[in-house]
DNA sequence: GCCAACGTTGGC
DNA sequence: GCCAACGTTGGC
């Protein structure tokens, strides 16, 4: 796992849109990562500290990355488990991106080529180094 | 403890 | 709609 000078860490996380968009997350200011039922995505979300950036990801309809939250919460029982063995973190939104950056232009980037999200494509959260962070925010069209 | 069968995710 | 990748389950 990278870290910046700051002790940043910074994540991926994908969201079908259809059920949880990157528009519902700023309508609700702030919300559960609930219903990650995988153990490598369980083991990232509990690797997350308060202030790490995730960018936000629509898998199945628009495959683009489309914003960045903020972790606002660690770790913490998954409230829609009733088993008690799952943990969810709490996300805020950030900032949209002034463009989206599509899976398509990652896969494009050689720059990007080793991102996890593409190494293992169904993995829900990933970790992102800080150059890929970075690499992104350029492609989105934001000022390096 | 192995592995085949099956289910789910997610891209094409 | 299909398929690849991966995780889980269950028989042995």
């Amino acid at each position: 796992m990278q870290e910046d000078e700051n002790g940043m860490r910074y994540w991926l996380m994908k969201s079908e849109p259809d059920c949880f968009s990157w528009d519902d997350l700023v309508k609700q200011k702030r919300a559960e990562w609930d219903g990650v039922r995988n153990h490598a995505a369980q083991l990232n979300m509990k690797t997350m500290e308060l202030g790490d950036q995730a960018l936000f990801y629509h898998s199945n309809i628009g495959l683009e990355v489309v914003g960045v939250m903020e972790i606002a919460r660690t770790a913490a029982p998954d409230s829609t488990d009733e088993s008690g063995k799952w943990i969810a973190v709490e996300v805020a939104p950030l900032r949209k991106l002034p463009h989206p950056v599509t899976l398509k232009q990652i896969k494009a980037e050689p720059a990007l080529a080793k991102m996890e999200m593409i190494r293992q494509s169904r993995l829900s959260v990933a970790p992102v180094r800080e150059d890929e962070f970075r690499k992104i925010l350029e492609m989105a069209g934001e000022a390096g």
